[in-house]
DNA sequence: GCCGTTTTCGGCCCGACTGTTTTCAGTCG
């Protein structure tokens, strides 16, 4: 049964929290107090239940929620706000809080910057720093109103988040400064998540040996350090921190973190007697300085399993750890098969013959071919029969089986692109959303909801319809489709390339933990491409899949007795 | 505002860099 009415999802009511957090932080309030909007708003998100109609004596038992904090989030379920937020909201308009969005401007900038000059939005401040009016301020200078300057200039062509292959070519330029040595990409890059904000560079390098180079190829010197170096990088921040080799590992965790991660494993130190850093664990006792030049020592010095990097963001994984109960996560050589492949049948440049070539070159037992395929598409049913006994032929050969599939459309109408009896001789069938991405939730929610219900529906190719930096997912009830395909036993995609990654990592732990079982598929209409499969691993890791999750994983026989 | 294998009060993760001042506050990750 789906809820009555519009309850508030966890996601608006944490991004509620976090608004009062911003408004608490600008009025100057306590911050601690501030602090305890924050890290409620984020244990709200990753609680996999809604919260809207729960108890107060229900929501207290939420990590980091006590009495009020309870209360204000069933008036936020029942309202949308709460008192206390509308009465500190009357006295900070929208466009004060947007000023904290400007690099080097915090609240306690904004909170002078309102008192002594009544700047109440970023005109108002650019107005004020172009007639000088900033560097008068006492605790201000010439280079601070600079930098307020600078950051309107960016915050204006802004742009978020890039794909992974983004983030590599800005890695690439970067780490061609370094001389031989040890180096490794930290931070999100190195979690493995689908979207890059920033990169983090850890090396033993030398800070005075790097620096003309990076000086010459940044857009930008944010911060110059011997320990510590930032800089832009066409629109990308890139942080560097050089490191000793005995200090690596220690160096290698603080800075992959998450920072949610971070916190949580300083807090083990510390029950430990340990103070954490980036340098190693102080022991508080005796002030020893324990150093360790790899992550996984560290792990084991705290007593713990070491935490493979696409799990740590504090969702659990370090109470399992120390557990020594971490689950053993799918890993490449585990695939025994790509699901997802176009050919030059459709849209791909690579003959049968090729990919099969590919496949035995990779290993793999099978490939399954997914040209687009429909009526009224080149590829119908007619040279869907042609490829099946070209494929034949071709499996005589080839280690790598090639299986005869098809990626149909979901059209907007809810209808596939190709009649029950065609899909009935394809091994596997893929069905996926190309049209209709500005329908409402429901539409294209039932529409997904009818492929599933598909009997020879296998696979929901790329989900959410996502393409990373150019266009957003079209609005769909996931956890409406989860559900179904739970019941229906059809597997959700997720789709390897960079620059889709659908469904993405918080998904697919749902659906996992649905029961709903998932398909990496490549989408390669290149040679290069197949090595996209390893980017479908990463994000899979990060919604927690064993190799049990994926039917990648199946025998030749297994896939095609669970494909019915 | 939250929380308790030192605690119901007094803490709350930790350090680097910049800018503005001469010992530190603010910001960031």
């Amino acid at each position: 049964m789906e809820a009555a009415g519009r309850r508030r999802t966890n996601e608006q009511i944490a991004r509620t929290l976090e608004f009062m957090g911003q408004l608490l932080e600008i009025a100057g309030e306590d911050a601690y107090r501030v602090r305890a909007y924050y890290r409620a708003a984020q244990e709200i998100e990753r609680q996999g239940q809604p919260l809207a109609g729960r108890t107060e004596e229900e929501l207290v038992r939420i990590r980091g929620i006590g009495k009020t904090l309870a209360k204000n989030i069933i008036e936020i379920g029942r309202t949308g706000t709460f008192p206390e937020l509308e009465a500190l909201r009357a006295g900070i308009p929208d466009t004060v809080i947007e000023l904290l969005a400007l690099n080097g401007v915090g609240p306690k900038t904004i909170h002078t910057l309102q008192q002594r000059l009544n700047i109440q939005s970023i005109e108002d401040l650019e107005k004020a720093a172009g007639s000088h009016r900033i560097r008068a301020l006492k605790g201000f200078g010439e280079r601070k109103e600079e930098n307020i300057i600078r950051a309107i200039q960016q915050y204006r062509q802004y742009t978020g988040r890039v794909s992974r292959p983004e983030a590599e070519a800005v890695i690439g330029r970067v780490v061609a400064a370094f001389s031989p040595g040890r180096w490794d990409v930290a931070g999100s890059y190195r979690r493995g998540k689908s979207t890059i904000g920033d990169i983090d560079i850890v090396t033993t390098d030398r800070f005075a040996s790097v620096r003309p180079k990076l000086r010459s190829l940044a857009e930008e010197m944010i911060d110059e350090g011997e320990r510590k170096t930032s800089l832009r990088v066409g629109e990308m921040r890139v942080d560097i921190r050089f490191t000793e080799p005995g200090q690596y590992g220690s160096m290698l965790l603080y800075l992959t973190g998450s920072r949610d991660f971070n916190i949580r494993l300083r807090e083990v130190a510390m029950a430990r007697g340990y103070r954490m850093n980036e340098y190693g664990l102080l022991d508080r006792s005796t002030g020893v300085l324990h150093t360790f030049a790899g992550e996984e020592e560290m792990f084991e010095f705290l007593g713990m399993s070491p935490i493979p990097p696409e799990l740590r963001e504090d969702r659990g994984e370090i109470e399992l750890a120390l557990r020594r109960q971490l689950p053993e996560l799918v890993d490449l050589p585990q695939m025994r098969g790509d699901l997802h492949v176009h050919t030059v049948w459709s849209d791909g440049r690579l003959s049968l013959e090729e990919v099969a070539r590919a496949g035995d070159a990779m290993g793999y037992e099978y490939i399954l071919v997914t040209d687009h395929a429909g009526t009224t598409r080149r590829c119908n049913a007619a040279a869907l029969r042609k490829q099946r006994r070209e494929i034949e032929e071709i499996n005589a050969d080839h280690s790598c089986q090639l299986l005869s599939g098809a990626e149909i459309d979901i059209r907007s109408d809810g209808s596939l692109s190709l009649p029950d009896r065609v899909l009935a001789d394809l091994d596997l069938v893929v069905a996926s959303v190309h049209s209709g991405f500005q329908q409402e939730q429901d539409v294209v929610t039932r529409k997904i909801l009818s492929a599933l219900d598909n009997e020879h529906v296998d696979i929901i190719g790329h989900p959410t319809g996502r393409l990373i930096g150019r266009r957003p997912p079209y609005d769909l009830d996931i956890a409406r489709v989860i559900r179904r395909a739970a019941e229906t036993g059809t597997a959700l995609e997720i789709n390897a390339s960079p620059h889709r990654l659908d469904l993405d990592d918080i998904y697919i732990r749902q659906a996992k933990e649905h029961g709903v079982k998932l398909a990496i598929g490549s989408d390669s209409h290149r040679q290069n491409e197949f090595s996209n499969m390893h980017c479908g691993i990463m994000i899979a890791r990060r919604g927690w899949c064993t190799a049990g999750d994926l039917i990648n994983t199946f025998s030749l026989d297994e896939l095609l007795e669970w494909s019915g």
